[in-house]
RNA sequence: CGGGGCGUAGUAUACCGGCAGUACACAUGCUUUGGGAGCAUGUAGACUGGGUUCAAUUCCCAGCGCCCCGACCA
């Protein structure tokens, strides 16, 4: 992608009234534009990033067995009607403009859709398990949308659901989104910590959240500095400074941004919709439900409040809109141009995902600053400086320093 | 939903009861090119509605919007 033609540009100025650094940082790098509080597009920087997250979390879902798939966003008064769920204030009601329609809520979440449709093609116990998820749009309204991505009132969110024979399957399965969801978040570099939680709006049982300790944070957990069990506040009689009841170990109190979830529903919603299986011995039984959730904003949200600097963000290797930030220093140079096109042709044949600042108009010092402020890994200089050696100048964006390759190592060099 | 702050060009801001200014961005030309360049010229602006006033972007009221704190929350 050549830097000239790109969809958006960075701006010089922190948006107005801005202070989480995710948002700052992204509107300003033009990964994202703010249509309204909480409500965002995505523009094609951004977009990258985004579809990067989704990548690893379909891989990872898919690695233990969820079948993606996509359910309808317009969820009927009906569906929400056999849990009560109507009444929850969260959703945005749907209503058709021209005729009298059946009311509908734009989807804040799809237990009771889900549930409704496993009720034709669930019969019998050899029908489970099976899990399924998909990645989609949510509308909830929020009475306070806030920093940036980290709360909106429309977002991007992956949810699997999770149908069982028994408690036990449902438990070990648990365990296997546990250990996905671990993956992920070790994907995007974030350390996040397995913590206990209440149910909400979703289960009366304790659920678990995994949870990133960052100022901008707005829960709050305890957790052990030794053994890392951790518990919300918000169900937790542990206290700062106390100590662990699994290890003995000192408890501290952190603030932290809930990057994923994870609900044992038991029998709650297919109990709801009358979801029966019949077992082995002809008997009827209600399949045990799971169902746990990763906004795939707020992670991406999170990954830019926990890697920046004061002059931009670092992405993480793995989730970076580009692998290599390729720049020129020509001053208009003919040739200094026609060698840096050349690079650039031969890392987009290679397959390398690059981004080519090739503006004219730019100044060497406003490049610099954009590559910093976009936080694509590896900068790549190519300038009358480097020519003179044969060689481009490497920088990665989470070091200091910078070192001169031959260009002919560079083109050979491997970059995943 | 309670409290606070704020709404001026594409962005960030200044001043003001009487012609709205600056910087950046943008356009054109020339110069410039290793850390947000220079000169010249140009385009572009007071959230909405009501009130007070000879006159409102400015003062008052209401609405809407945005940010922050709290409540709530996945």
């Amino acid at each position: 992608m050549k830097q000239s033609q790109i969809f958006g540009h960075t701006l010089r100025e922190n948006p107005k009234d801005e202070t989480s650094a995710n948002a700052r940082l992204l509107e300003r790098g033009g990964f994202i534009y703010k249509n309204s509080a909480g409500v965002y597009t995505y523009l094609p920087l951004g977009w990258r990033t985004l579809e990067k997250i989704a990548k690893i979390i379909r891989e990872e879902m898919n690695a233990i067995g969820g079948q993606e798939m996509f359910m309808s966003a317009l969820v009927e008064k009906k569906y929400l009607d056999a849990t009560g769920r109507w009444d929850v204030p969260i959703g945005f009601e749907a209503k058709g403009k021209n005729e009298k329609t059946a009311d509908f809520v734009m989807g804040w979440t799809h237990e009771e859709v889900l549930t409704a449709v496993a009720g034709r093609y669930v019969n019998s116990y050899k029908d489970l398990p099976f899990a399924a998820y998909q990645v989609q749009t949510k509308f909830r309204n929020e009475p306070r949308a806030k920093s940036g991505l980290l709360r909106g009132r429309e977002f991007i969110m992956k949810d699997l659901y999770s149908f069982h024979a028994s408690e036990k399957d449902l438990n070990d399965f648990y365990e296997k989104v546990k250990a996905a969801y671990f993956k992920i978040f070790e994907r995007c570099d974030l350390k996040a910590f397995y913590t206990l939680a209440a149910g909400g709006v979703f289960t009366a049982s304790n659920t678990h959240e995994f949870q990133v300790a960052a100022p901008a944070g707005e829960d709050i957990i305890f957790i052990c500095g030794k053994c890392e069990y951790a518990e919300n506040k918000e169900i937790s009689k542990l206290k700062n400074g106390g100590e662990c009841p699994k290890c003995g170990g000192k408890v501290k109190m952190e603030k932290t941004i809930e990057v994923g979830n994870l609900f044992p529903l038991g029998t709650k919603y297919s109990s709801a919709f009358d979801l029966q299986f019949t077992n082995a011995i002809g008997k009827k039984e209600l399949v045990i439900m799971g169902s746990y959730g990763i906004g795939l904003g707020r992670l991406m949200g999170t990954v830019v409040e926990t890697h920046n600097d004061e002059k931009g963000i670092i992405w993480p290797e793995e989730i970076a809109p580009f692998k290599i930030h390729l720049i020129e220093i020509s001053g208009g140079d003919a040739d200094i141009k026609s060698r840096a096109e050349k690079i650039y042709r031969d890392l987009v044949a290679g397959g390398i995902e690059v981004l080519y600042d090739d503006r004219d108009d730019k100044t060497a010092g406003e490049k610099f600053a954009d590559a910093d402020l976009l936080g694509i890994p590896l900068r790549a200089v190519i300038s009358k400086k480097t020519l003179e050696r044969d060689s481009i100048e490497l920088k990665k964006r989470s070091e200091k320093e910078a070192k001169l390759a031959k260009i002919s190592d560079f083109s050979r060099l491997k970059f995943e």
